[in-house]
DNA sequence: ACATTAAGTGATT
DNA sequence: AATCACTTAATGT
């Protein structure tokens, strides 16, 4: 786990720091579709991702799911931070979208290290920028994008969190995703097709023309 | 061969 | 952009 956490935020943090991040994080590996946070659960530790993506979600009061943005290598969760701070619960849904390997910190640690260690502040203040600008592009997103738009939008980042070309999902499960109806993701597809951005098959698109 | 699930299409609101 | 109704195509048993 040393060699992984070197190896992604070696860069980042001092090695003292390194060290005690070994001594307390717990290491995990979460296959693809893992629920990692649920609503309203209490977060007790916050992921360190090394490699791989989570997806994070948002739901309404029927159910249903929007995506709101994608973390991938290098970042933490920033609603964790703000759970953990408030003593609050979750106000999102958290699943992982490719195999993922993360080290999980206990609340406790990662709050004496943002005084001890000035790294670890930094680490957290800007993924927690990181994390506020993401979320101001996707509420752009939903709000003034049309249809068409968020699912190309939607489409590049998915192909990014899963370095590969070639996505795996139904219409439906994009239709889940941008919180739309099956059809409509059908038909806009078939439209990005013909414009030779995409290509489609039963379970897979892929992407031609980023 | 049959049932199930994914995807395509026209029409309507 | 959503919904309905229906067709076609791919896949599993």
């Amino acid at each position: 786990m040393l060699k992984a956490l070197t190896e992604q935020y070696g860069y980042l943090f001092e090695d003292e720091l390194l060290q005690e991040i070994n001594k307390v994080g717990i290491y995990k590996e979460l296959s693809e579709g893992t629920k990692l946070i649920e609503i309203g659960d209490y977060i007790k530790s916050m992921p360190l991702l090394i490699e791989g993506a989570i997806k994070i979600l948002r739901e309404d009061d029927k159910g249903d799911e929007l995506i709101l943005y994608f973390i991938e290598q290098g970042d933490t969760c920033a609603m964790t931070l703000s759970c953990c701070i408030g003593n609050s619960k979750s106000e999102i849904r958290a699943i992982t979208e490719t195999d993922t390997k993360l080290i999980m910190i206990p609340v406790e640690k990662m709050e004496s290290w943002l005084g001890k260690y000035k790294t670890w502040q930094q680490f957290i203040l800007q993924s927690y920028h990181d994390r506020m600008t993401e979320l101001l592009e996707a509420i752009d997103t939903i709000a003034f994008l049309k249809m068409d738009e968020r699912l190309f939008k939607y489409l590049k980042d998915k192909a990014m969190v899963n370095h590969s070309d070639v996505i795996h999902v139904t219409h439906k499960q994009i239709a889940g995703d941008l919180h739309t109806s099956r059809v409509v993701i059908s038909r806009l597809l078939k439209t990005l097709e013909i414009k030779g951005k995409i290509e489609l098959y039963r379970n897979n698109i892929k992407i031609i023309d980023l």
